[in-house]
DNA sequence: TATTTTTGCGTATATGCTACACATATTATG
DNA sequence: CATAATATGTGTAGCATATACGCAAAAATA
């Protein structure tokens, strides 16, 4: 086996958070190094002997002190030699979701600040971070249409207009409130909680939870969870 | 940038063929090292300065003189630390269709020897290429049915009847004729092509091909593939 | 008490999918 | 050379699902 490889592994996380009908993606300020003070995506070197899965979680407690609900491997990059300027390194990228109840940042401690930047507002960032923010936001967009991932960016209660506004904010679509709320319930993996949401003026919503359980067992008999926009 | 990672960057490619009925994947007989004599996926360590896609493309032409018609990233396989008993390795792998107008192996050169192996037949491998092997099968599967890339694994004309068997061997599942043509004509990305095919008995059937450049301009307007499934 | 706001539910219509039957063009057979 | 066998090409009725709506119910607000 040649012995000479000169390529350094790091693993970038893309985390999404979702409030009050507008998206954010998690950023760490750098405390060391030629990129001090820049704002990056969670991320680092992996370490020897370290799965790839268990240098992302590291990561996203050491640098942001967050806890994430879903996570799944997004895209591996390696075509630009020279997106970090200390030496080639290749970024094997992560796509997460978390939900509001995760979504306090606690102090960063190997990471000089960490923030909510609104995804709409996302400033350039050195290596290719931008690209790979955009590639998960694609991914995000079209996993919302195939596969129930929605509901991890909302709390474990929720109304269904909060699911509703989830999807018309990120997908930048609307959609027709009764229609939406019948194909979501047609798949059978929502139960009614027995509480009732209070806040504000109109009827009071009833609050909903997304069953996991149910999901994996229909998931094994081949369901196919699909939401179409007009 | 910490100095001492010793962790070795790999790539392989599972590639798919698909003759008479049956589809393949292109193995390679190990020609050095502690893993000589083994059929293994082809593939193997990036070069510094290299882009991953680079490599593949490299490894493939290196070990089995092979050019490919569609080639993407499949995932980064790096959670099993002792996949390789050298060193730890992370492996970058592929997924990569031809068509019959590329099937024919060339020697090999740095490859002991190079071979179709019929997908249901599978040996065990070294390393985890069974499990990419399974993930790129399960990709295929996937793909055929909401992306038009099971023209990759045809000759540029081709009667109706061969992309239709090519979806029932590789899905397992009986389709009607009939529906199905309708469907994918209804696409509207394949051409009439003036030829007709001569063999066999039966009415000679029309030879199509697939029009790349208006798939291209309709994936621009969102068309929406999909083949179903009884 | 009337108005506004938001939630909850049903139904007519349009669209698309599924299950079929039969005609056509060629080779194989006696 | 006539008939059978084989595979291709096209149409349509019926069914299921998606879309576009209208309206009632439960609360806050005026």
């Amino acid at each position: 086996m040649q012995n000479n490889q000169n390529i350094k592994i790091a693993v970038d996380a893309v985390v999404f958070g979702y409030q009050v009908n507008a998206l954010y993606i998690l950023l760490v300020q750098q405390k060391y190094g030629p990129y001090k003070d820049q704002w990056v995506l969670p991320g680092g070197l992996v370490q020897n002997g370290e799965t790839l899965t268990k240098a992302v979680h590291r990561e996203l407690y050491e640098e942001a002190g967050i806890k994430v609900n879903y996570l799944e491997q997004l895209y591996t990059f390696g075509d630009d030699i020279n997106r970090d300027q200390r030496n080639q390194v290749i970024s094997v990228s992560y796509f997460a979701l978390v939900n509001p109840e995760n979504f306090k940042l606690s102090a960063a401690t190997d990471a000089q600040d960490v923030k909510w930047q609104n995804i709409n507002n996302t400033p350039t960032l050195p290596f290719d971070h931008n690209l790979i923010i955009d590639t998960a936001f694609k991914r995000l967009k079209a996993k919302l249409h195939y596969q129930p991932i929605g509901f991890n960016l909302l709390p474990k209660k929720f109304p269904f207009s909060d699911l509703e506004h989830l999807y018309t904010t990120i997908l930048e679509q609307e959609i027709d409130r009764r229609n939406f709320r019948k194909k979501i319930l047609s798949f059978d993996f929502i139960k009614k909680s027995d509480e009732k949401q209070k806040t504000g003026s109109g009827r009071p919503a009833q609050l909903f939870t997304f069953d996991t359980n149910k999901y994996k067992a229909l998931e094994k008999n081949g369901i196919h969870f699909e939401i179409k926009f007009a």
